[in-house]
DNA sequence: CTGGATCCTCAACGATACTG
DNA sequence: CAGTATCGTTGAGGATCCAG
């Protein structure tokens, strides 16, 4: 409710104020993947204090982001993004894509949720087409997380839970980022038991071709 | 020094925790128009702790973003983006398109810095090419703020400080905005007295048409 | 059960002063 | 010029509690 401003009529700093508040982004994030209740919004932000959550849910209102509306089938609340929030995507992944471009491995105690899976997922297979004479259906595993990936009419959809009929069903850690920046190629990722496959091994050449994002050259040291 | 982490393996997470601190979307900014000193960016951001400032240096430093230089020429240290933070410019460029959209006036007490309009102007004029006959020089004033707008070689040029010989000098408040945004047509600002011209007044339709932003349609109720 | 509000503690931020 | 030191204030973190 009390943003802070930075007392400069610039766009970034504009910008900075309403999404660059602790937990802002992650929330945007969640909320970019799918229109979520409070308590998904809890659960896949691990360690959010509820305040928190609350405070930030305010202020994105307030601010033209966010809007809550109510389903009409269930009586709960949902809490999706505004056509103005819809705006940031390009921004959202732009900073993800920068961001994973320094990540090596997993951190002490970092986990993996659904929302940041299908988020990566989904900017990996960008606004590319695959040839639409593709009819895959991926199950995708990783840490506890389970996403499927449709390839279909050229496109590449992605969402949650496991495909109704999976052609393939890949189970992989947090080397998925590796294969998916391309530094670790498919064959090797096989070999190395960095994924394992159920179902038709061959479309997983398919898979990780599909979903590529740009390599970042520059890596510093990770911890 | 102590940055607050997510605990998420996700790209967008590492890079909230590099670039969610309060000022360091702002620092980078600056950096990102040109290296500075350190007094050149107390200077470039009105109201930031000189304590905050050099924490936050620190911190981009640890994270492989900014590094520190002695220039050749001169005794004192600068500080600049290394590859990994030139890296950062579609993000930041995107982000600050993305508050750009929701600003119609300043707010109490905002000011307008060079390294904001330099941003602003360089967006604008992207990658877009003009004609490589032009060779068109433009100071700008924007409140008390000088920068110098070069055509030449098909391409647009963007730096602090007036042109050394102006074909057209443009004076203009805060309504800048509205016409890179293309919310306020060339002529209109001309007859409204929001710009004015000193020179070829008729270059001014080549300045408002080369800088452009794409507008957002998603504009909320602004303060 | 969902959707928060409240309270308390402490780390981070902000303002000012001061120093190599 | 390039920061550090000090200190007051604010916001985040964590636990608990409450209303529909």
């Amino acid at each position: 409710m009390t943003n802070q401003h930075y007392g400069q009529f610039c766009g970034l700093a504009r910008a900075a104020e309403i999404v660059g508040q602790r937990w802002t982004l992650l929330i945007l994030r969640d909320l970019a993947v799918s229109p979520r209740r409070y308590s998904d919004l809890v659960a896949g932000l691990p360690g959010i204090p509820t305040n928190t959550l609350a405070s930030r849910l305010k202020d994105l209102e307030e601010a033209g982001v966010v809007r809550r509306a109510v389903t009409a089938g269930e009586r709960s609340l949902i809490y999706e993004l505004t056509p103005r929030g819809e705006e940031l995507r390009p921004a959202l992944d732009a900073l993800g894509l920068w961001g994973a471009g320094g990540m090596r491995s997993p951190r002490d105690g970092e986990v993996v949720t659904t929302a940041s899976i299908i988020a990566a997922l989904r900017v990996a297979a960008g606004s590319g087409t695959v040839p639409s004479s593709w009819n895959t259906a991926f199950t995708v595993h990783v840490a506890d997380v389970e996403v499927h990936v449709l390839m279909r009419d050229g496109t590449i959809e992605v969402g949650e839970g496991p495909a109704a009929a999976a052609d393939l069903v890949i189970t992989a850690g947090p080397q998925i980022r590796d294969i998916l920046a391309g530094e670790l190629d498919a064959q090797t990722a096989i070999e190395t038991g960095a994924v394992q496959l159920e179902g038709d091994a061959s479309l997983f050449e398919r898979f990780a071709e599909s979903l590529r994002v740009p390599y970042s050259p520059h890596v510093p040291a990770d911890a």
